[in-house]
DNA sequence: TATGAATGAGTGTTCATTCAT
DNA sequence: AATGAATGAACACTCATTCAT
């Protein structure tokens, strides 16, 4: 670089990192490239959640997540494959989330409310899960087919499902004979349903399906649905 | 004609057949314009139940219409008019079916199990409907807002739960306060979520939802559901 | 037409047609036919002068002419062929007008300034001849080549052209040597660009184009450098 | 590099190369997004002016500049904005040139026949230019409505020919009272016209109007015309 | 790791034209 | 003479994906 006419070259620019408490390279680059996917994910679950896996775009879902899209192909593969890892982590996110209510610390009917009410209001704070879902669903399942980490997942929750059923039984609050899969696709229903179907709701209806009041309604409506269910 | 034939011009004048009563006029397979429209909305039906309203594809409604491409939006204006005009039709049709099953004939428990039942047949036999509401969802049901005849259907329907809650509130069978809005969006709830979801519910139960006995368990299942929700 | 049940059939209407003085069947239908033709291209005209040949739509003239869009291929076989109807019609118009100006019977110069006014009121009246003239020149003539009837009254008007000037220079109000070809083409650019790019020349002069003052003071302002250009 | 390295992100920045100047960087042929603008805007004037808007295909203009269709719709939008940017540039192109003739430094008389002379051969070698014009007339200026350089590079030159023609007087070779628009707009009128409408006017007129010795009898006839209009 | 440029195969839509009556 | 239905080729525009740096 002596007194040669700078052309059009490539440079190496080195910028600070302000990030505290990294030590070498190898560290900085992971964390960023997960920082990236991270965004990616986030801005693919609204894209998704919005416009359905076809009605999505590659070119929006890069922008939201002030990623290049480039970026999405090299750490998802596909646009189809990035929706798969969306799916999954939101039903791990939703299943995880189960596990933490620690419903086998209380007395089954408390326990059962209180899984009603939990259902009601993850669906309510992640809307994006129920159009997943039902994107999920018009692909016949087709992504989470291929996960083996939601199947596992899944089968911790329906056994917890059964205990807490079992439990009921034996202490004499719950009836015998419920079916807990059969249990569990109502609660998820009652909730599911009025939500994922608010607007066509709402003109059928003619109500505003999401004021304060209608919302605690429902979930009043709900929870007395599934105890006038189970109880004997 | 007598006298000077008054000058005058020819008209071509067609006269519609009444349905039946059709005399030698077999033909009529090309050329009739209301049999065209009819093939493209079943044809729309299917591919939009099948891919959403962003993936479905005007080709293939043309093609399984064995219609021109060009005749849908002759007659249709656009993809998005046509996905409404389907839309509209199938809410009109299970509305219709609705009041035909003279519930107001029926003392009020078998009303309303009758509803029950035909609810979750309807869907079973009419699976694109549940499809196209969840399309119509995704789209914030911007196009059965446009409807006013729907807004006239729902009316009805929703009038007609009212009076057989009240009936059976008076009769002594069911509990009174029960709100028929509530309990409509159960009874759909119940069923639509069930079937609707049936492929990850396939994967998180492991169970083949669509089997027989696995459908009569939650028709059961769902009647006694909303018979417990009800009565005294 | 007994009893029997009227079928879809096709009847034959007699509408009396208010038009007096026709006499006979074979009249009339030419009569209709000539109608139809007639509205036809006038609606042509109207399409070609506002969206070019291109831009035009043969529904759109259908529509406009109240005829049937099979009728524009009845009668004149294809778009282009419409265009060219029109195109020599239009052609045919302004120089029968001309023809009739009867300049020979004024002294040179004032049968020239009637020529520079006629011109100019022609187009201002005629405003789809010069965008027709426009679109005929962006297909390079390709329409009006195949014109003969065009070629004879161009020579006429030609010769008419030579004839005045000629008149003027021997009765000594015009300078000799000028050429008819050249001050026609000069008569007609002076009024025909000023109008036709009236919309570009607003923006650029930032001035109303079309308003009365502006139309007055152009007529004037050409009038004026045709007189000084043939002038002595 | 001593010391703990600061952990940093690495950059790739390109420099451009000062347009001359450049070293072993002959290739630059793709990816260079301005160029392809650049090409893209070369190839769809040519279009856009043998067809007019409506005629243009964008397939074509893709072709033409080597360019994927996509590209236009990534740089310009649509085909319409593409239309408009090439507008623009074509008036700011005949604006530019028209300052460079530097008026100012030469008798009025010169000047003004150099501006004669130029705008004539402007239109000869930009024929495009004159198409183009008629094309956004027939859009009634819909797309040079909205660009503001054009307006500003307009007054400009207005402003040139008042200048020009106020000097005229004072020295007493311009006659007073011209208008300076309607001097603009003749001057502009007697080259434009003979050459847009070259194509019906040689039928008319029976001449080749392209000839050599056409095109040098029309220049000379247009200076007279408009020294004639001007001299006192 | 990251990026902007580029692409080919669609995708909804339009249009001049022909068919059948 | 007149019509409404139907068509195929084309058209503007889009999108997921890859290339070159």
């Amino acid at each position: 670089m002596t007194g040669k006419p700078a052309s059009n070259r490539v440079y190496l620019v080195y910028v600070k990192d302000e990030e505290a408490g990294m030590s070498g390279q190898e560290k900085r680059k992971t964390r960023d490239a997960e920082a990236t996917k991270k965004r990616i994910m986030q801005a693919a679950k609204k894209e998704f959640a919005k416009h359905g896996l076809a009605g999505a775009r590659v070119d929006e879902i890069a922008e939201r997540a002030k990623a290049n899209k480039r970026m999405i192909y090299h750490y998802f593969g596909s646009k189809e494959d990035l929706f798969q890892a969306v799916l999954e982590e939101a039903y791990l996110d939703i299943r995880t989330a189960e596990q933490k209510l620690d419903l086998e610390a209380l007395p089954p009917d408390e326990a059962l409310e209180r899984l009603v009410r939990f259902t009601w209001n993850y669906y309510l704070k992640n809307p994006e899960f129920i159009t997943l879902v039902n994107s999920e669903n018009l692909h016949r399942a087709r992504h989470l087919k291929k996960s083996e980490r939601i199947k596992i997942a899944s089968r911790k929750f329906v056994g917890m499902m059964d205990g807490l059923l079992d439990r009921g039984v034996k202490e004499g609050v719950f009836r015998p004979g419920i079916d807990a899969t059969q249990l569990n696709i109502t609660i998820a229903a009652i909730g599911y349903y009025y939500l994922t179907n608010r607007f066509t709701a709402a003109i059928v209806f003619e109500r505003d399906m999401m004021a304060k009041d209608a919302l605690e309604e429902r979930l009043a409506f709900n929870i007395d649905t599934v105890m006038r269910l189970v109880k004997v």
